[in-house]
RNA sequence: GGAGGCAUAGCUCAGCCGGUUAGAGUGCUUGCUUGACAUGCAAGAGGUCACUGGUUCGAUUCCAGUUGUCUCCACCA
């Protein structure tokens, strides 16, 4: 039944056809009927027409890190899948592609038409990233596979929609929003960044009505905006321009009279003082409107061209206006002067434009209200932060919220259920897909805005088991547990999702949010396409395997923090692949058992009880770890301990019980690599599923597990039995000598192949005896070893470590002075060590304040820093 | 303007609740075809844990400040 491995790890050959065997298996599909705790992870959903990035790969590397350690120590775990679909970016995507290949607009098509064509796409390219995902090795429940514009995912929307809207929560208004000029549409805040752009600020004369030749001077960044202005404001306390407030002006090359009106909103200090208002393109400026009940004049249209009524500007593009009207200012004598000013602009998260804020009828979420319970549930520590830091992100961000602007000029995305009676001018909201108007009858319209994507997003953890539907998943599977995500989107996702979950299910979504940090290149750039500086995950998985690069994900990096991804780390963790897999080659070549079974402690070698022991002790902190979500110091202990000792030590110290066949002690040995081989591939499971899945199948059962796969077996735990403290103290003392031996041969320039006589003084027979003396014979170059309490001939290199003095007989290598001199060395290091913890023991601070236990351990490294100081003495007295 | 992160070996980074002879990977030096692995084995060099104070018996670790650096939020026209 067993296979052999291949002599060379080869990734390709195995990953696809284990992840076909464990989908047909079912593994990943749990059932509410089988009971148990349950445990449930939803996907933060990709975008349906994207492509995997390092981001993609990080993200799913932690939840499949978490969803497998839970699957395996029992828990009924539901990993749930999906995409969204992602409304501008897609939309945006298939316009493009429209105009490149067939020269048209989506208006050339109309709405429907265009529509067809979307879900084409999404038909065409949606699987490819959930192809792509499976590549990783995610165990997901693709059974359970969703996408927010599914029938299920519609009908939470408008459900949602149409509660909130009865509650009174949302409202339609003439507002101030960011418009995109390029996409066409509203930006809700969030999707609104900034960046740093040089520009100038140019001051403008604005001529006092009736007072010839008095101005007020007023400093723009943005000149285009004066066709619209309708006032001046001034600080109410600035005595400067006092007698003037009420008074107007004549608005330049417009001619408009306009008001001075005083606002706490200017402060005196900065440039002139006076500002120019613009109420229909500027969100300050729309407040002091409102405040002084100033007319709202947009002078931009959709593509952010002026309007018509306003002579040569008309038509021209808000840059080519600007340009034009500073021109005009300057010829006519009202330009002041230009400075130069860097300043923040905003621009569009999807398409970089600089957005162009202006009034507009949209749809809004009042937040407040529901901020409320999304901030106490985390002030509460009902949902947890992971690391607690981002908590601090979040309310910030919970305790400034303004309403949430969702409507959409877009067509993809969920249609608005909202009807208009073009006749009466009525609207309803309904969760019925045609409405007729209540007074005429008639069939009403239907909005044409479609919603945000994260509305739709927001109902994820809910909306993906079934709600509105009273289904037994909802109930037993929320709320979910953990939240995997980037902190870049807490404002998006995350927080709104809480908003949501509070508000219909009345209940918190998840309990931990697991915050990681980006994906960088190997100089600490965010990866993106203009800089051309992405690494493609696909990539790095065909040539190092799914394994490796999961592992480099995962490993070293604590939570929150970015990660630097390089080449060295992916090579690092692929050399550790080919380690393990050499590692279980080499077990298999040696083991002739069909079921491995725990050897009784009393046969076990003190090399055996060493490994069960460190094995056990590290599976106790990886669990800690797992348990923390300290997903990157795991691994790291795993990898020291698996090659360090496991590969280092104690494959070592078994070959020569290995060419002992049919001994009891050979028998012994197999059980015992077995079992820790087994524990050590469970442990690394979840962060590299595939090897140690292929290394599982290929090692005979452990006797009371039958486990047909890896990923369905138990996880270990730490057992009190197999904790074995004082064979490790002493196998690690016949380390420390082996090291020192091997380090003085090296320093000698003595060859390996050269073997040597070796005497060992010590009283420690429980550590070197005729049943280590074989481990000095293989790994220390002895050709005999002699223990003894004393020797005749102390013309040899003498090595003090592990608590005895090694004597190894190199006759004319051996240089009598340069050794004392050395050793006196060392007397002098071992004599500092106890000068400095005497002064700390005797410290009447030290005794009465530290702990009892810091003490003992203080205690008892002086008093071994002392036996290899009389050794060390003695050494050099007898020489 | 507000908030937060980071600063430890040449480089990239770990170091959880204060007590370690301060670690890893990589790079470097030296020696090895050692019957699993040269994607390897063995040995070694390399650190004033940014700076200044404070708390403490004890600080790389906790606190405050300084400097440098990155990010997020706000958006003074």
């Amino acid at each position: 039944m067993r296979k052999e491995l291949e002599k060379t790890y080869d990734p390709s050959q195995i990953e696809d056809r284990l992840y076909a065997n464990w989908c047909e298996k079912g593994y990943f599909t749990p059932q509410v009927k089988n009971g148990g705790k349950p445990y449930t992870i939803v996907i933060p959903p990709p975008n349906v027409t994207g492509q995997l990035h390092m981001g993609h790969a990080l993200d799913e590397t932690l939840q499949d890190i978490l969803i497998r350690y839970k699957r395996m120590q029992g828990y009924n775990t539901l990993w749930l899948p999906g995409t969204d679909h992602a409304g501008i970016a897609t939309q945006i995507k298939v316009e493009e592609h429209l105009r490149k290949t067939e020269g048209l607009s989506r208006y050339d098509l109309g709405r429907e038409a265009f529509l067809e064509i979307v879900w084409n796409w999404k038909g065409q390219y949606g699987s490819r990233i959930i192809n792509q995902l499976k590549k990783l090795g995610s165990s997901c429940d693709w059974s359970r596979e969703r996408f927010t514009m599914d029938e299920g995912c519609s009908k939470a929307v408008k459900e949602t929609f149409c509660s909130l809207y009865e509650k009174g929560l949302i409202y339609r208004g003439y507002r101030i929003i960011n418009w995109c000029p390029n996409c066409l549409t509203a930006l809700s805040d969030a999707e609104v960044s900034y960046e740093e752009q040089k520009g100038a600020f140019w001051h403008i004369n604005y001529p006092v009505k009736g007072e010839e030749g008095r101005y007020l001077q007023v400093a723009t960044t943005r000149p285009e905006t004066m066709l619209g202005d309708t006032a001046v404001a001034v600080h109410p306390e600035d005595e400067r321009y006092a007698d003037l407030v009420g008074k107007m002006l004549v608005l330049p090359l417009v001619g408009r009279e306009i008001p001075v009106v005083a606002d706490e909103y200017v402060e005196k200090d900065f440039g002139t003082g006076c500002v120019k208002i613009t109420p229909a393109h500027d969100p300050n400026d729309f407040m002091v409107g409102e405040r002084h009940n100033l007319e709202q004049i947009k002078v931009m249209t959709d593509d952010a061209t002026i309007v018509e009524g306003y002579g040569r500007y008309s038509g021209m593009d808000r840059y080519t206006a600007r340009k034009a009207i500073v021109e005009d200012l300057k010829e006519q004598g009202y330009l002041v002067k230009v400075e130069d000013y860097a300043h923040n602009v905003g621009v569009c998260y999807r398409c970089g434009t600089t957005v162009e804020p202006m009034t507009s009828d949209q749809w809004f979420v009042k937040m407040e209200p529901l901020a409320k319970k999304a901030i106490e549930v985390v002030e509460k520590g009902e949902i947890r932060f992971e690391p607690e830091r981002f908590s601090k992100i979040y309310l910030h961000w919970m305790n400034n919220i303004r309403d949430w602007c969702i409507s959409r000029q877009l067509w993809w995305g969920h249609r608005i259920p909202a009807f208009y009676c073009d006749d009466c001018g009525k609207m309803e909201v309904s969760r019925e897909s045609s409405v007729n108007c209540p007074c005429c009858g008639k069939e009403m319209r239907q909005e044409s805005d479609v919603l945000d994507t994260w509305f739709s997003s927001a109902l994820w953890p809910f909306s993906t088991l079934g709600w509105p539907e009273k289904t037994e998943e909802l109930g037993y599977y929320y709320p979910t547990s953990t939240l995997v995500t980037g902190y870049d989107i807490i404002p998006f996702w995350v927080s709104r999702m809480i908003v949501m979950g509070m508000e219909m299910m009345n209940e918190r979504p998840f309990e931990t949010v697991f915050i990681h940090g980006l994906v960088r290149d190997a100089q600490g750039r965010k990866m993106s396409k203009s800089l051309g500086n992405g690494i493609d995950p696909l990539e790095i998985i065909d040539k190092y395997g799914a394994d490796a690069l999961r592992f480099a994900l995962a490993t070293g990096n604590s939570p929150g923090n970015d990660m630097r991804f390089s080449d060295e780390k992916i090579e690092a963790a692929r050399n550790f692949n080919n380690k393990i897999w050499n590692a279980a080659r080499f077990v298999l070549m040696n083991l002739e058992l069909e079921e491995i079974a725990l050897p009784a402690t009393e046969d076990l070698e003190i090399e055996d009880k060493w490994i069960l022991s460190r094995l056990n002790t590290v599976t106790k902190e990886v669990c800690e770890n797992l348990d923390h979500y300290e997903l990157g110091i795991a691994p790291a202990k795993l990898y020291d301990f698996v090659w360090s000792e496991f590969c280092d030590w104690y494959i070592e110290l078994l070959k020569p019980r290995f060419a002992d066949k049919g001994s009891k002690s050979n028998l012994v040995a197999q059980n015992t690599i077995g079992y820790v081989l087994i524990g050590i591939m469970k442990l690394l499971h979840p962060y590299m599923p595939f090897i140690t899945e292929e290394i599982f199948a290929s090692l005979p059962t452990l006797k009371g597990e039958d486990a047909e796969s890896i990923m369905i077996s138990s996880y270990p735990a730490y057992t009190e039995s197999l904790s074995f403290p004082e064979d490790e103290e002493r196998m690690e003392k016949l380390i420390d000598l082996i090291r020192a031996i091997r380090n003085r041969r090296a320093e000698m320039n003595v060859p390996p192949s050269k073997k040597a006589q070796l005497y060992v003084v010590s009283e420690r027979g429980d550590v070197y005896n005729e049943k280590t003396a074989k481990f000095f014979e293989k790994l220390a170059s002895a050709s005999a070893v002699t223990y003894c309490s004393e020797v005749e001939d102390r013309s040899a290199v003498q090595i003090v470590a592990g608590g005895a003095t090694a004597f190894i007989p190199m006759g004319d290598l051996v240089d009598l002075e340069k050794e004392k001199a050395r050793l006196a060395g060392e007397v002098k290091k071992v004599q500092g060590e106890i000068a400095r913890l005497e002064g700390k023991l005797s410290n009447q601070g030290f005794l009465a304040k530290a702990p009892a236990a810091v003490v003992e351990g203080e205690k008892a490294k002086l008093a071994k820093y002392k036996e290899t100081l009389s050794q060390l003495e003695d050494a050099i007295a007898k020489m």
